[in-house]
DNA sequence: GCAATTTCGTAGCAGGTGCAATGACCTTGT
DNA sequence: ACAAGGTCATTGCACCTGCTACGAAATTGC
């Protein structure tokens, strides 16, 4: 047995950075099961249908800003949602290097059902915590507003 | 032009499991790359590296239970910390179903180098949030003890 | 004691992801 | 007017993940 350099006191489970991303898993979980199994819906195309429901017809880049994903992430859920005949695209005349995304009349009923599972799932997680969700709320709110 | 079925309201920014990934993922990422671009090292590795440097030497099962990991997760992270010569595995004379892993030499000298960086990385957080950082950990800490 | 069940770790497969490069298109500067 | 440079979206590649099935070993129940 060789002698052994002593290591820092490091407890990864009071690291903040640790502690989102399981929390992330663990709240988003739960939902993201359900709209997988119902409508075999990934998280990155959830996202981009949802800006597509509350923003009309946009553009990848335009989701891409303001959806936190990658633009080729956006460009492939926005492949796979148009394979599924939930979204459309058309070119912007106006500058055709952009498109522009839509909902389909068929990714409208899957929206007018999923939204409210949504709103439904964070009213419920407002509810548990209580209190605790105010203080997680502050705490988030100033996180994310100094990344921009 | 169809018509439209009213879709509910619905506001990504206000949903709670989006905006812990993005927090997730934006307080990560900094970190994670620095020990990528160092070590070649990747965030189940890490975690993996993490558990074994505070806990000595545990099996599989012991990490994929503490990490928030799922056990091929840590069977994989495993494998790759083991071809770089980071940890090794015996086995375990008393269960031989059970695999002790253990940091090497190698493993022990770049966690006195990277478990410092974690620390001054959540220092500077802690520092740069003030108040707001103490509300996000009470509420995460709330989320976080209900899971179990 | 020994078959049936459970636990542990690994690996095959299909599909997803991250990165860098590409092609199409627009804008700028001269 | 047109070359150089920038923006937009997509794609090829290698790697990573998630799921499920598997073999080896231990435990349980009879």
């Amino acid at each position: 047995m060789t002698d052994t350099p002593p290591l820092p006191d490091f407890d990864l489970y009071g690291f903040t950075p640790y502690r989102l991303a399981v929390a992330a898993k663990h709240t988003s979980e739960q939902l993201a099961r359900q709209y997988r199994d119902r409508f075999g819906i990934s998280i990155p195309e959830w996202r981009v249908l949802v800006h597509l429901a509350h923003s009309g017809n946009t553009s990848v880049r335009d989701i891409e800003a303001r959806v936190a994903m990658e633009k080729y992430e956006v460009s492939r859920a926005a492949k796979r949602l148009r394979e599924a005949g939930l979204i459309e695209r058309k070119e912007n005349p106006e500058d055709r290097r952009l498109i522009i995304l839509s909902l389909t009349a068929d990714g409208q009923k899957m929206m007018a059902e999923l939204l409210p599972m949504a709103k439904a799932h964070q009213a419920e997680l407002e509810k548990r915590l209580g209190d605790a969700f105010k203080q997680l709320e502050a705490g988030l709110e100033a996180l994310l507003n100094e990344a921009k």
